[in-house]
DNA sequence: AGGTAACCGAGACGGTACGTCTAGTCTTCTG
DNA sequence: CAGAAGACTAGACGTACCGTCTCGGTTACCT
């Protein structure tokens, strides 16, 4: 299954996701292992269990794999977790370079899609939410996933600017967030239904034109 | 401390953070155990502890109190923390009926003082992420705490498209999610920082103004 | 508090089983309650409880009665069963002063009936184990009611000895340890089946002409 | 101590005291384990404990050990006592061959001789007590422990039966109890002392040869 | 071809926390 | 005041996991 497509992939793209393997010389460790425990997760979870549920010896149990064979590979439940979150992460496609705005509504997308291409609906936030909870996780999590498409987006905004097409007086973290944020709002605050479909374009138009009237397009 | 008027006026607004009380005879719940628990919970994350790390166990024990007298109250960790949570939740004070523009401002002030007046600045980020994590509890914690500050929000909007200063063509929700959203993605994606002083009014302004040039106040 | 003087004046009453009751002024108290305690127990014995089983929480609600209510009366689950213990012995009748034989036939014969009489046939076996496991308990119960029974036996075989049908070079407690213990024997050894009515008989016939053949009456 | 020596030899005699060790694969059980536990027992009981202030959660603190430990052993309290106690019960002799008498005598000087080598001497008492209290427990001491010494004594009576030195007209099981009876009415009845040295013998002899007068050796 | 180092599943290890239960005491209200 | 009710602190119950260690056995690399 498509396991095996993403670990050699991950495999080849250098920082991918997954444990680490040692250069040691003796049995090389089994790459059924590390999918048979990944996969557990994921199948743990799909069958509703949630994180606080999931336990490193129900995971090996799941997996049938003996505990050590877990610990091996990672150092605990948060660092498997991680991973596990990780790869579920495509990287984000490069702007298409076309107007800013639709690099924008482009970008939004695929962070919608994203939510709903998981293969459980509420799997993200609970991971997040664990991720998040513990400071480390969390910054592992930020420097690997967010900052690279937080940096895409930063560049499509630092292209606007220089076009014009961005104003230009303001701090441009912030004018990210303008467009990040209430896509997480929505994901997070209120009852999980999936994003619709006209959500990015929705929320891009009216952040550039501005929620004052007269501006409408 | 505090806890004593909290309860005070807790009990005076009804649905009050805290443990229900049951109506019967015998021998009333001690007040005294109600806060010790609390106060314990508080100065252990205060202390450094993570949430993962609290136990019913160690809480018990720091608040010199029986285990049976916690669970007496509520029904484990979670339910306990969900009141906990509310308890530094202050509710969010009417809008002052100024401009929209300022009602707005004033809205995302009082989230983010609030998120500076939480005794640990951590706090706040660990227990929502671990309430998230439980679909009952957010459900629970999203009913009492943020749908009354969604909807003083949502009042203010509907006034301002009354009025004729809010664009009349978009979806309400969607709007407050453009103000509120940016709030949640500073606090939540990026490293803890307290969030900067003019950030509500900057965020406001901008949205209410557009990210397009040419309408700079 | 009260107890110690409870305690002195009950012991100085005769060791009779049940409460002992203070002198107190206000309310007196309840004989219903008395009772309705000491039934519980029995009750719950009956419906096949073991004695680690009972506990003073279920003993109060199957009497209906506050747990206060029973240790005003008793000082732990311990003395309560040691009292409902020695509520189930009738005295010993007086030794009918017949023949020396048919003395001891009778004393060996009460013996079996208050096995019999017991309201369920476990219990006594039950609760002499329990008193017999701690030493207080056991020299308490030894001392009101074992002592008595032994005390008539020692009458009887130092009456056969003065008469002569009793052989005088033998230690007295030693004799009399003949008689009781094969009976003690019976009850506690082997499968709990009630003992046979001519066992008493049996037993004080063959131990006076001893197992040597040729002496068969 | 003799603990070894004892798990070597109950180990070879199949019946052996002491938790049974699933053939499984994985690590194997601790020995190490095993004597501790056993030894905690008896060390806590020999400092004065009573079995009802034993616990488990005592017993695996003071042995150095995990709780899942012992439960992974015995399934609770009253199955680690019967084997505690079961693991101080030697074997009984083979009878020695000479005369019946001596041979009872030899008997029940081995019981006299198995409560001095106790480690304690309230501890076959506390034991015996608390295991009589529950049939089941009973009913397995009774079938590996009493059953053994209980068939060499009827072995021996019928061996004396068939010589002519025992009546032939009282049923056997009776008979024993008369031998084995005096001797657990003074152990069980009366204050505890050590068992004196002659009694056996006094006992045997006495009711061989009856307890009327005429018939002293 | 043989050694050997690291792997494998299985499961025991000492611990800690869970949520429940009971002990014996204390507190409030009702009769 | 006694009594029923039910709170209180303390701590044991038996279970489940934690992360580590130990077994017997397998599998690839490196002489």
């Amino acid at each position: 299954m498509s396991r095996a497509a993403e670990d050699a992939e991950g495999a080849a793209a250098g920082g991918r996701p997954g444990p680490a393997t040692p250069a040691g010389r003796g049995r090389p460790r089994s790459a059924a292992a590390d999918s048979a425990i990944v996969e557990a997760v994921l199948r743990l979870i799909e069958e509703g269990a949630s994180i606080g549920e999931l336990s490193m010896e129900g995971i090996a149990r799941a997996a049938g794999v003996g505990k050590a064979t877990v610990y091996r590979r990672w150092s605990g439940k948060s660092a498997l977790l991680l991973d596990v979150m990780r790869s579920l992460d495509a990287p984000s496609p490069p702007p298409a370079g076309l107007s800013v705005r639709d690099d924008l509504v482009a970008l939004l997308e695929f962070l919608r899609r994203r939510g709903l291409a998981k293969r459980s609906s509420a799997l993200m936030r609970s991971l997040v939410s664990h991720v998040q909870a513990q400071p480390e996780l969390w910054a592992e999590y930020h420097d690997t996933v967010v900052r690279a498409r937080r940096d895409a987006l930063l560049g499509v905004l630092r292209r606007g600017v220089a076009s014009g097409e961005i104003r230009a007086d303001r701090d441009l973290e912030t004018l990210a967030d303008l467009f990040v944020g209430p896509m997480l709002a929505r994901a997070l605050l209120h009852e999980w239904k999936e994003l619709p479909e006209g959500l990015p374009a929705d929320i891009v138009d009216t952040v550039l034109e501005g929620v004052r009237p007269g501006r409408e397009r």
